[in-house]
DNA sequence: AACGCGGGGTC
DNA sequence: GACCCAGCGTT
């Protein structure tokens, strides 16, 4: 039996029930596809379950607004996933008079859409020869034909798309691209495989030169730079703090934090106030500034180790020219995590 | 071709 | 600490 036929025989017998695995409304599809994008399902599985109950068509999502898909995405991170899903579902309503997108072709246009969720969206929902290559199809592939090639060099990318092109079975290519998914996450792992219950050693290159936990091989990256985040956590007489709306490129765009001081090097008590000096604060400048956490916060992103401390701001009035958020109002705005576990903590 | 983008998990 | 996860868009 070749490859082909054993991936989908591993896969009748040995999937896991997940509610995408229920439906083939492209919708739906889409959605789980979006979320699963280097998030793994049992971190995004709650998520799909809201955004189908909250949202259960793409007329209701294109509806809604940005602010409120981001407070619904809130905690699953790369939120520009929440960005570009809410733009393509207004392009689908608004352009394409509700029709989905049925060819892999056409799915590329969507926001947020690249050759692998086109893939997996055509072939899942509308039979399509598209072979998917994420992360557990590099692993399988390179394991199973012993390539050594970086997955994640422009040469291993072209290489892992046109072999898994080769071996896709164009009858089911849908049941195909799920089985070598699902093999990949639960048989060919990426430590520990139990290679002795694996039906594909008989032809496994890596397996026979017993180099299964070289491979894959992929370009290392650079270390995460770290960062010094000072937030003000204004609190006013009548019950009201500042949020400001993050802009432009950087990570959380759109989501809401505290006033952000954001240094080279850890700030002291002293030069908070220092700066404090040019905020005029209130009308007579008088205000309590305590620091809540004493260590730093250290928050861990894939790029960036962010080193945070949180200021306390006792103030009678805000600042001119902010806009007021009241604090019981405070959890309807979507946050990153490291201001909510904030929130959290310091229960107002 | 290289980089930025989150947060949670394993080993 | 290193690495991984149903990747994508930008430069």
């Amino acid at each position: 039996m070749n490859i082909t036929k054993i991936l989908i025989n591993w896969y009748s017998i040995n999937k896991r029930v997940l509610p995408w695995r229920k439906t083939k409304n492209p919708y739906h599809i889409w959605l789980s596809e979006i979320i699963l994008q280097q998030t793994q399902i049992k971190q995004g599985l709650p998520y799909y379950e809201a955004f189908i109950s909250k949202y259960p068509n793409v007329l209701s999502l294109a509806n809604a607004p940005e602010s409120e898909v981001l407070k619904l995405w809130q905690g699953l991170g790369y939120y520009s996933r929440a960005r570009n899903l809410h733009a393509s579902a207004k392009y689908i309503v608004n352009d394409l008079n509700q029709e989905f997108p049925d060819t892999y072709k056409t799915l590329l246009k969507l926001k947020g859409v690249g050759d692998y969720t086109a893939s997996a969206i055509a072939s899942i929902c509308f039979n399509e020869p598209a072979a998917v290559v994420d992360g557990n199809v590099y692993r399988v592939l390179s394991r199973f034909y012993g390539i050594d090639t970086p997955i994640n060099s422009s040469k291993g990318i072209k290489f892992f798309k046109a072999l898994a092109q080769d071996i896709i079975d164009e009858n089911n290519p849908g049941d195909y691209n799920q089985a070598i998914m699902e093999f990949g996450a639960v048989q060919c792992k990426p430590a520990n495989p139990d290679c002795n219950l694996c039906p594909l050693t008989q032809d496994c290159v890596a397996y026979r030169n017993n180099n299964v936990q070289e491979l894959p091989v992929k370009i290392k990256a650079k270390k995460p730079q770290k960062k010094f985040f000072n937030f003000l956590v204004f609190i006013s007489d009548s019950e009201t703090t500042v949020l400001e709306k993050r802009k432009g490129k950087g990570i959380w765009e759109n989501l809401y934090q505290f006033p952000l001081l954001e240094s080279d090097k850890s700030l002291t008590e002293k030069s908070i106030k220092e700066i404090l000096k040019d905020y005029k604060l209130t009308k007579n400048s008088s205000y309590k500034l305590t620091l809540f956490n004493q260590d730093e916060i250290i928050h861990k992103l894939s790029h960036q180790h962010l080193y945070a401390k949180f200021w306390i701001l006792n103030v009678s009035e805000l600042p001119q020219a902010v806009t007021p958020v009241p604090i019981s109002k405070i959890n309807d705005y979507a946050v990153p995590v490291l201001i909510g576990n904030f929130i959290e903590a310091f229960n107002f």
